[in-house]
DNA sequence: ATTATATAGATGTCTATACGTCTAGATATC
DNA sequence: GATATCTAGACGTATAGACATCTATATAAT
């Protein structure tokens, strides 16, 4: 039985699987390799099995791993980067990168929301919601028009926040609503002459279009969100699984 | 006690799981408001509050759940629909749409990987790759060009079957390898003369440029493909969670 | 009034054990 | 040789209980 690393308020589960991580990482268990059977972990970290098990399926959940009844578990291929499956927040993904990213709030008011918006935002035609309309730069290039939606009786105290140099997602969390899934719809478009002015392209330029509707951990839809992304300046990368 | 379907073969975890789904479906159990605790669910059930967990963990996986330590578990806001995170295959998902699908090949033959399709698919330059190029139509009007690439050492057989009526990823299945995930680039694109052409719409048309590198279960890269779908025709939705 | 402290209720972690089910390979039978 | 059956190993499901940790609320101390 080897040791586990002796920190304390980490659990037993997560320490297995960290250190089954690591052996990945390292090549200890390469590619295709059948890893010790849950019982062998068990008495090797003097552990229950079912804590091994936890440790286990966080890592198939991750790719890292998968496993066949009756025949063992087995090392994947260390490829998948789960970043690519998460929803990221426009500055921290970007500064991580490197790139020196900021926006121009272009307008902020309360409107009545119109049929599409009081759909998304599962409220009534009619009620208010906060229109934020922001154009946003990477490596001082405008690259996105962003044109979001938030219900206005949910975060009336935004109003009087500085909008430009916090993440709005931040400004939800401080007022009740974590930020959690989103879905995007995803389209190419012509630019057409109303972004193409704000953007600064020409109005044929092939444009990401993307409809984006964000749910707080509840389920509460807390932004619908239209973005008109560059084409050559912007792409996305996405995880999907069967 | 209330005593669960009768089902054989469903293990407990699942018939719980989906007493608790049609609850909330139903909407005896409300948005927002919480369920009875793991230990209630177990005595009402007659089961161990392991096995209502389970249960649980699996909805919360799902969305359709959410939980605070301390707190209780909540109904979320059922709307996020795990279609939208999901692989899914052309016919499948088109023809469940009520959509007419066919697929036209226009080439098929082994050639050398180039470097950017080797290093996709994990394999030496210049090894042998299978190169299929389809156009696809959905109600007899050309959608997408598909440009793949999935190794020839994996699937040589592949070449003898008919391409044009079966799914790639049932025949990838039979030689056995199971399509599990992928990692999707996306950009807006001008067509241009040679996708425009083949598509038959204008040249400086957008397009949804699709990058696709598709793994099987166990890891392995088992396809690299270029798509190129006709911006007003073609719309993806995809879901993510932070 | 404000600040500590205790407590009840809920989820989080963990154990030790049992039996079910699936897979591959060995063995036996025809 | 082909087919059927057995078996060991591994994951899948399930139990009953224990203690930890977190949250909100009630109570006590200042």
């Amino acid at each position: 039985m080897t040791t586990l690393i002796s920190t304390e308020g980490v659990p037993l589960y997560v320490k297995i699987r960290e250190v089954l991580r690591t052996e990945i990482i390292n090549g200890n268990l390469k590619r295709g390799q059948k890893i010790p059977s849950e019982d062998e972990l068990a008495a090797r970290y003097g552990v229950s099995r079912m804590t091994v098990r936890q440790g286990i399926l966080d890592l198939i959940d991750e790719g890292l791993l998968y496993r066949r009844q009756g025949l063992g578990t087995f090392v994947a291929f260390p490829h998948i980067e789960r970043d690519h499956t998460r929803l990221t927040n426009f500055f921290e993904s970007a500064r991580q990168k490197g790139i020196q990213v900021a926006q121009k709030i272009l307008d902020v008011q309360v409107v009545p929301a119109r049929r599409k918006i009081a759909e998304a935002l599962d409220i009534p035609v009619g009620e208010a919601v906060i229109h934020i309309c922001a154009l946003r730069y990477a490596n001082y290039v405008a690259v996105t028009l962003h044109d979001s939606y938030i219900p206005e009786k949910l975060f009336t105290p935004i109003l009087s926040e500085n909008l430009e140099d916090t993440s709005l997602w931040d400004l939800m969390e401080k007022y009740g609503y974590r930020v959690k899934r989103a879905i995007q719809k995803l389209e190419a478009r012509e630019a057409g002459p109303e972004i193409a002015r704000l953007i600064g392209i020409d109005p044929a330029a092939p444009i990401l279009y993307k409809e984006r509707k964000i749910y707080a951990e509840d389920g509460t839809p807390v932004e619908f969100t239209f973005c008109y992304n560059r084409g050559d300046l912007y792409s996305l990368t996405v995880a999907m699984e069967r």
